[in-house]
DNA sequence: TGCATATATAGCGATATAACGATACAGTAG
DNA sequence: CTACTGTATCGTTATATCGCTATATATGCA
């Protein structure tokens, strides 16, 4: 059976594959810890490997990947580097999808708690 | 070079495992381009096959993992299946990561006028 | 120059995800 | 029951990502 194809039906295309390449880029634990931390404001890359408590390869490596979507930027200091977020939205990014988990959770999992937890910004 | 850690600083944990894992169901062009078609409403397979131009198992896979996620949800209807967002909130999220892309394009790839012409909900 | 500190990258095995074709299942009609 | 339509799942191969270790770069200081 042939359906019809409406003007406003786009097929899948760059675009999406450019939003896709970005959500890939948060969806690593270490990658989102890493985002909330530097929602506070930037952080030096020992900094966040204390907070984190992982080894300095791990937190550069997952540093690359967020600097390769232009999620964080770089800003040398010295001899060491501060990391901070490209664009504040991001911050609300993270917002909105705790709303939704905090929505979904109800009920569910002891994550709810600990979600709860987590102050809402600013 | 020990380093103290505060009290606020946490290790990465499950939440964040929780997390990860509802970017990860975003990240993929398909995907992406089924959540932005069904801001706009519910819709059978079929139909939204015929948005996309994709194969029918390609689209019944990619919703099985959204459904995973509990990003989407299914009610059948008749012999077709509806699949809607179980959270307006999906939305949103979409709202907020188009105008991070729109900050971050300028100048970049042609991308930036196709961005544009997506029209913000309501 | 030589050494220490802070950060970045490379190499590699294990695991996960993607793409694609074939097939199975569910409901309705006849 | 059989056949048909709409949807879901399976199986396999190709590719990407993860976690880890070793090593490389870069800067500051004696």
């Amino acid at each position: 059976m042939a359906r019809v194809r409406r003007r406003s039906d786009s097929p899948v295309g760059e675009l999406q594959e450019f939003k896709a390449r970005f959500f890939r880029a948060l969806a690593h634990p270490v990658r989102i810890r890493v985002l909330e931390i530097l929602v506070h404001g930037g952080r030096t890359v020992g900094q966040l490997q204390d907070a984190l408590v992982l080894e300095q390869p791990v937190v550069s490596q997952q540093l690359a990947i967020l600097r390769n979507q232009a999620i964080v930027i770089a800003r040398k200091q010295g001899l060491s580097v501060c990391y901070e977020l490209r664009d504040p939205l991001i911050g609300d990014l993270l917002d909105v999808a705790r709303r939704i988990f905090s929505n979904h959770l109800v009920g569910t999992h002891g994550l709810l708690r600990e979600l709860r937890r987590e102050r809402p910004r600013r």
